[in-house]
DNA sequence: GGGGGAAGGACCA
DNA sequence: TTCCTGGTCCTTCCCCC
C-alpha cells in the first residue's frame, strides 16, 4: 500500500509515475482507473525504464534502511530519546508565535490568467504548457486526473477533449507584478518564491491597521468588472467547487459588503487583512488567491491550502492549537517532504505528523541530523518566523531539452549557446562565477554533471565554452566509441561573487576532473612558478596542454611570465594570460580572440611575432571560404559547420576542399602541426561510421586534408600519421586513440625540451613514453 | 579526522 | 511521437592536508 498521494494497485505500478493527487481541486478521484491510462501509455517507454530504475534504488534505500532498523538496540534507542527530548525542550524554549505570516498562493495560475483573457476556456477542460509537459491545469481538467507536470500526451488520453494552451511567461509575468504590487502594501519585505505564490510578515501592518480609520479600510468594488461579476461570472468559473465561493466571504463577512455593494469595508484582524488583500487581488486582476495564516512559514504554507482555491485558512498563534492541527496533518502536505522522503517515512509506518513525533528517536537514529532536526521541527510545528530575502543568488543556469542530439557540431555548437545565454543572464546581474557545471541528460534520461572549479570567477561566453567544452569534450571520450545522444544540455555556473571585475585567487586549485583516465599532464613537474595550475584538458586528441592551463597571480604584480616563451606579459587578467600561454603552447595564434580582444593582443604581442605570417593568412583564408561557402549556401541544412569560435576552440578546422563530403572536419593539434579528419558531423551519422584516411607522414603538415574516402574494412592496414607504423586494425576508434597518444607523446617530447615533465598520471603505458607505437 | 570539491539526487514552483 | 526549467539544499564519496 503506498501513502499518501500516489498509489499502488498491486501490478507493479511505479510510485512515482502514478498519479500524484496531493493538490487542490483533486479529491475523490479514480485513481487506479486514472493510473491504469499513466501505466497504459507510459510503459515501455524510455521515460518508464528510468523511472523503474530510480524506484528501484529508493527501494533498495528502504531495504538498507530497515536492515539498520532491525539491528537498533535499546539502549541506542533510549538514548536517542534523550537527544530528541533535550532538542525538543531547546526548540520549544524558543518557540516564536509572535509573528503574523501569510502565505499567499493564486489559484491555478497561468490557467487563470489564459481563462481570464479568453472567456471562451471558462468551461472547457484546459491546461498550459505542451504536449511534452504541462505547467498547469484548470479545475476542470484536474477532475480527470490532468496535472502540472504531466505530458500533455498523457493528459490527452486522460481527457481527450483537454485544451492545451501555450505558455505566454510574459503575461504571467505582468500580471504577477500587479499582485506583488499589492503585497507591498502589507509587507513591503514580503518574499516572492515564484510567480504566482509568496510569503508575507503582515505583524507590522497589522500593528499600524489596529489604529487605522476605516476610511483606510474601505476599498471600491468596480462594477461589472468587480467582485460580484467575478465571483458568479468570469475568474471563479475555474473553482465553482470551491469551499468558499458558495460562501462568498467578501459578500457575508465584510462589514458594509452586499451583494452588488458598491463599497467594501474590512476589519483590522488578520482574516480581514488577508481578505482584502485577496479582494483588491481580485479586483485588480479578476483571478482570486488563497491564502493561509499562522505563526510560521512552514503552517501558512500548509493553511493556504486548506481552503484552496478562492479560500484562506487562519490558524491560531497559540501552541494548543498547532499541535492540534499538525497532528493528522500528512506528512506529505508539508513542504520539503516529497515523494521519496513520503515513501521511507510510510516505510516505517509514519504517514502523519502525530507518527513523526512518536517515532522521533528512531528517526533520530536512521536518518542524518539535518533530517532529523528537520522532522522534529514538523512535528512540533516549528518552522521560520523570519521572512528574509536572499539578498544573494547562489547559482545561475540555464538548460535546454531537445530531440535525441547526436552530431559533435550540433552539440558543441549548443554548449556553445548555452554558454552565450548564461553570460548575458550573468552579465544582467553583473554576476561571475568560479564553478562551471556541464548538465547532461541521454536519451534514457540519465543525468550527468561536470562541474569545474577555476581559480578565478568568470562570466563571459569565451571564458564559460573554455570550460564547458572541455567537460562536454571529456563525457564524448567518456562514451567513445558510441556517440554521446543527449536529450537535454544544460549549462550552470556558481557565482561566488557580485564584482564588476573577476577575482583573483592567490591558492591555485589542481584537480582534474577526467574520469576516464584520459592523458594529462601534471604541470607541477615543469619548470613553471608554483603557481601555475592545470585546467581541465579537453581529450587526447587535443594536445592536451591547449587551453589547458591557468594561472594565478601574485598579490601586487600587474605582469605575469609565460612559462613556455618565458617573456613577461603585460596584463593580471588570467583570461587573458591564459590564452596566451594556450597560444605559446599551440604555437597557433588564436586570431578570432586575439582581434577582439585588446587586452590579449597587448599581452600576447610577443608570442604573435614568433608565429608565421604565410600560416596566420593560410588560416584565415580557409576560415573565409568557409563562411563564403556557408553564406551561399552550400551546406546543406543540418550540415552546417562548427561556428568559428568553436572551431578555435577545439582546434579544428573546416575542410573546404570535402566537397561531396561536406561536414568533414580537420582537427590540427597545434603542437604538431597535424591535421587529421574528425568524424560524425552529418546529423544522423555517429562516430561509429567514420570515414577517415590517414594522411601521409612526414614533412610540413598541411593544414588542409585531401578528400576523405571511406576506409575499406576489407583492408585493414591503417598507418599512423605520427608514428608511421602501420597499425593492425580496422577499428576506426581504436586507431583515433592511438594517434591521440602519439600526439600527446610529441608534445611530452617538445615540453621535455623545456622542462623535466611529470608523467606519472600520464595514462599511457611505458611505451608510449619511449615514442612506440601501441593501440 | 576535517574541510572542501565533485557528483548525484530530492524537492519545489 | 511526445515526460520541463531553474533553483536550492543535502548526502555521499573522495582527495588532500
Amino acid at each position: 500500500m503506498e501513502t499518501g498521494g500516489t498509489s499502488s494497485s498491486g501490478e507493479g505500478f511505479l510510485s512515482r509515475m502514478a498519479l500524484n493527487d496531493n493538490k487542490a481541486g483533486m479529491e475523490g478521484l479514480d485513481r487506479d482507473k486514472i493510473n491504469k491510462i499513466i501505466m497504459k501509455f507510459s510503459k515501455g517507454s524510455r521515460f518508464y525504464e528510468n523511472e523503474m530504475k530510480k524506484e528501484q534504488q529508493v527501494n533498495q534505500r528502504i531495504e538498507r534502511m530497515m536492515l539498520q532498523k532491525a539491528h537498533i538496540t535499546e539502549q541506542q534507542l533510549s538514548k536517542a530519546q534523550t537527544q530528541v527530548e533535550n532538542m525538543t525542550f531547546d526548540l520549544e524554549r524558543v518557540r516564536d508565535l509572535s509573528r503574523v505570516i501569510v502565505h499567499v498562493d493564486m489559484d491555478a495560475f497561468y490557467a487563470a490568467v489564459e481563462t481570464r483573457d479568453c472567456p471562451d476556456l471558462k468551461d472547457k477542460p484546459m491546461a498550459v504548457g505542451s504536449m511534452s509537459m504541462l505547467t498547469t491545469s484548470n479545475y476542470h481538467a484536474r477532475k480527470f486526473g490532468v496535472r502540472a507536470a504531466m505530458p500533455g500526451f498523457i493528459a490527452k488520453k486522460l481527457c481527450p477533449n483537454l485544451v492545451i494552451v501555450p505558455t505566454n511567461f510574459d503575461k504571467y509575468r505582468a500580471v504577477s507584478a500587479e499582485v506583488q504590487e499589492i503585497f507591498a502594501d502589507y509587507d513591503p519585505h514580503f518574499l516572492p518564491m515564484s510567480l504566482d505564490e509568496a510569503y508575507l510578515d503582515i505583524s507590522e501592518h497589522l500593528e499600524q491597521r489596529r489604529v487605522w480609520p476605516e476610511a483606510l479600510r474601505t476599498h471600491l468594488e468596480e462594477q461589472g468588472d468587480g467582485l460580484q461579476e467575478t465571483v458568479e461570472g468570469l475568474s471563479p468559473v475555474l473553482f465553482e467547487d470551491s469551499p468558499s465561493s458558495s460562501s462568498c466571504p467578501f459578500l457575508q463577512d465584510a462589514p458594509g459588503g452586499g451583494a452588488g455593494g458598491d463599497v467594501m469595508v474590512f476589519g483590522t484582524c488578520a482574516e480581514e487583512a488577508v481578505r482584502e488583500m485577496r479582494f483588491r487581488i481580485e479586483q485588480k486582476t479578476s483571478l482570486t488567491a488563497s491564502a493561509g495564516i499562522a505563526p510560521n512559514m512552514m503552517l501558512a504554507k500548509v493553511c493556504s491550502d486548506k481552503n484552496k482555491p478562492n479560500g484562506q485558512y487562519r490558524l491560531p498563534s497559540n501552541r494548543q492549537a498547532v499541535m492540534v492541527f499538525i497532528q493528522d496533518l500528512p506528512v506529505r502536505k508539508v513542504s520539503g517532504i516529497g515523494n521519496v522522503t513520503e515513501k521511507m517515512l510510510g516505510a516505517l509506518g509514519i504517514t502523519s505528523c502525530i507518527h513523526l513525533g512518536q517515532e522521533m528517536a528512531l528517526l533520530a537514529l536512521l536518518f542524518s541530523e539535518t533530517a532529523w532536526h528537520h522532522f522534529l521541527e514538523i512535528s512540533l510545528g516549528l518552522g521560520s518566523t523570519h521572512i528574509e530575502r536572499d539578498g544573494e543568488r547562489k547559482s545561475m543556469s540555464t538548460e535546454r531539452t531537445f530531440g535525441e542530439m547526436v552530431a559533435l557540431e550540433e552539440q558543441f555548437s549548443l554548449c556553445r549557446q548555452l554558454c552565450q545565454d548564461l553570460a548575458q543572464d550573468l552579465q544582467k546581474e553583473a554576476l561571475r562565477g568560479k564553478t562551471v557545471t556541464l548538465k547532461l541528460k541521454n536519451v534514457n534520461f540519465e543525468v550527468k554533471t561536470r562541474a569545474w572549479t577555476l581559480p578565478c570567477a568568470v562570466a563571459t561566453s569565451d571564458e564559460l565554452f573554455a570550460v564547458a567544452k572541455d567537460l562536454l569534450k571529456t563525457e564524448i571520450d567518456n562514451v567513445s566509441p558510441q556517440p554521446l545522444r543527449l536529450r537535454l544540455m544544460g549549462n550552470l555556473n556558481l557565482p561566488s561573487l557580485t564584482a564588476t571585475k573577476p577575482k583573483q585567487t592567490q591558492t591555485p586549485i589542481q584537480k582534474n576532473p577526467n574520469t576516464s583516465a584520459e592523458t594529462h599532464f601534471t604541470m607541477s613537474a615543469l619548470t613553471a612558478p608554483d603557481n601555475m595550475t592545470h585546467a581541465p584538458t579537453a581529450s587526447s586528441t587535443e594536445a592536451h596542454v591547449s587551453t589547458s592551463l591557468y594561472w594565478s597571480t601574485e598579490p601586487g604584480t600587474d605582469s605575469l611570465t609565460c612559462p613556455v616563451c618565458f617573456r613577461e606579459v603585460n596584463t593580471t587578467d588570467l583570461t587573458v594570460f591564459n590564452r596566451h600561454v594556450d597560444q605559446c603552447l599551440s604555437g597557433v595564434p588564436m586570431e578570432h580572440n586575439i582581434h577582439t580582444d585588446t587586452e590579449l593582443e597587448r599581452g600576447s604581442s610577443v608570442c604573435e611575432e614568433e608565429v608565421e605570417k604565410e600560416r596566420e593568412g593560410e588560416i584565415e583564408k580557409e576560415i573565409a571560404e568557409g563562411e563564403r561557402r556557408r553564406e551561399e549556401g552550400l551546406m546543406e541544412k543540418g550540415r552546417d559547420p562548427l561556428s568559428r569560435c568553436m572551431l578555435d576552440s577545439l582546434g579544428l578546422r573546416l575542410d573546404s576542399s570535402a566537397g561531396d563530403n561536406k561536414g568533414l572536419l580537420l582537427y590540427e593539434t597545434s603542437t604538431t602541426n597535424i591535421s587529421l579528419n574528425a568524424v560524425g558531423l552529418n546529423p544522423g551519422s555517429s562516430q561509429s561510421d567514420p570515414r577517415i584516411r590517414p594522411l601521409s607522414p612526414g614533412g610540413p603538415r598541411p593544414m588542409t586534408t585531401p578528400k576523405v574516402e571511406s576506409h575499406d574494412p576489407r583492408e585493414p592496414a591503417l598507418t599512423c600519421p605520427v608514428c608511421q607504423v602501420t597499425q593492425d586494425t580496422d577499428n576506426l576508434t581504436l586507431f583515433n586513440r592511438h594517434v591521440d597518444l602519439c600526439l600527446n607523446q610529441e608534445v611530452l617530447h617538445e615540453l621535455e625540451g623545456l622542462a623535466s615533465v611529470d608523467c606519472t598520471t600520464h595514462n599511457a603505458t611505458p611505451a608510449a613514453h619511449k615514442g612506440q607505437c601501441f593501440i
